[in-house]
DNA sequence: CACTCGTGGTT
DNA sequence: TAACCAAGAGT
């Protein structure tokens, strides 16, 4: 719920004009070309000071960097933290130093390097975009906006990002640390997604022609380093004395959000299946939805209902008829984007020669297959109750 | 346009 | 600790 003024502004009235904090749809100001060049110049002295060394991030002064490894990075970089992204990164580089490397990579090793980073759309989209870039750009990447927005994976952000970075385009960067520092500068309370047009044009009213990229990387710096979510380092801060947000004492809690839905529990039955040579039964999830395209342990359906009773699940959901099982004490537990899930895991033996869809994996083999993050808490769940 | 899509860190 | 959040894109 954004905040209002208990009493209007006439614009009309020259004893009352529109302060700068006014923040309903559309109707804050953009700053005037003057005020720009002086928030620009202040960004930039403080980016060239205090620039955080990023592997990505070319030196200082160096020339504008190929466009794959900041394609990789940006990608990597969606919705998920710096710190989460490096050794990734650094992996993902090593084993792939060229868009034509990882476009003639194999789609399993891909999967299986990314596993653990989440948003595995992002993978399947991360090589799809690179073999179009070999295929249809003769291995490099479009100079445009427009060109690189048209391939896999690459949305409005990304496009902008790399186009101004690697290209030194003039582009308008909008990604939530902008956001965020829109909002607070400008003092804008109408809350996201709506205010997302408002911050866009804020956004595009300072980006500068000079050193475009230098300028979109020093504001997300500044969201990601002193315009924290919470606790904003402000006496850092470059943009401290023009900030109307923090002159409003509202920094702290801009930009204001649309209250989330609450998370519903599923719960199902996993099936922790061994082959008398103790291999492990793992099947691929469809290449689309949840998950889509890793590798699991066979599961029921993932319903938000009461936990399904063992025997029952065993006789309705398991991938081939087990005899020889047992129920693991405890759950696994772990939490998506949109729901929690909870998981019984059955532990069940099988002959030498089951016919069931999916693939026998060594215990000692799981590591190198694409196993997300809720696959390997299964593991470490059995592997620790189970034995 | 509202919803889907992961995970780990921080407070 | 439960909630919030991150260099968003696809549908």
């Amino acid at each position: 719920m954004a905040r209002r003024a208990a009493r209007a502004p006439n614009p009309a009235d020259p004893a009352d004009p529109a302060p700068e904090a006014a923040s309903g749809p559309g109707t804050v100001a953009p700053p005037d070309a003057a005020t720009a060049a002086d928030l620009g110049a202040r960004l930039l002295a403080w980016y060239d000071r205090d620039r955080r060394d990023l592997p990505w991030r070319p030196a200082p002064g160096a020339p504008p960097p190929d466009p794959y490894p900041v394609w990789l990075s940006e990608i990597m970089l969606q919705q998920t933290t710096v710190a989460a992204v490096k050794p990734y990164y650094v992996r993902f580089l090593a084993r792939w130093p060229t868009v034509q490397a990882l476009a003639a990579a194999d789609d399993a090793a891909v999967m299986a390097e990314w596993a653990g980073l989440g948003y595995y759309a992002r993978a399947r989209n991360l090589l799809k975009c690179a073999r179009a870039v070999v295929a249809d750009h003769g291995g490099r990447f479009p100079d445009t906006e427009a060109g690189l927005r048209a391939l896999p994976g690459i949305g409005a952000y990304t496009a902008a990002a790399i186009a101004t970075i690697c290209f030194g385009q003039r582009a308008v960067v909008v990604d939530g640390n902008v956001e965020r520092v829109m909002a607070r500068l400008f003092a804008v309370e109408d809350p996201l997604p709506g205010a997302k047009p408002t911050l866009r044009r804020l956004a595009d009213a300072l980006t500068p022609t000079a050193r475009a990229g230098d300028h979109a990387q020093a504001v997300m710096d500044l969201g990601a380093t002193l315009c924290t979510p919470r606790a904003p380092a402000c006496g850092l801060c470059p943009w401290m004395a023009a900030c109307a947000g923090r002159r409003a004492g509202l920094a702290e809690r801009l930009p204001a959000k649309a209250p989330k839905a609450p998370r519903p529990t599923r719960r199902a039955v996993a099936f922790w299946i061994q082959r008398k040579d103790g291999a492990l039964l793992l099947r691929q999830r469809p290449a689309s939805g949840l998950l889509g395209g890793m590798m699991e342990v066979p599961s029921s359906p993932w319903e938000a209902a009461p936990m399904p009773d063992p025997a029952a699940a065993v006789a309705a959901a398991a991938p081939l008829p087990l005899s020889d099982w047992r129920a693991l004490p405890g759950l696994v537990a772990h939490t998506f984007t949109h729901f929690h899930l909870e998981l019984t895991v059955v532990m069940a033996r099988v002959g030498a020669n089951p016919r069931v869809r999916g693939i026998w994996v060594p215990l000692t083999e799981l590591e190198g297959h694409a196993l997300p993050t809720v696959m390997r808490k299964v593991i470490r769940h059995a592997l620790t109750k189970g034995f």
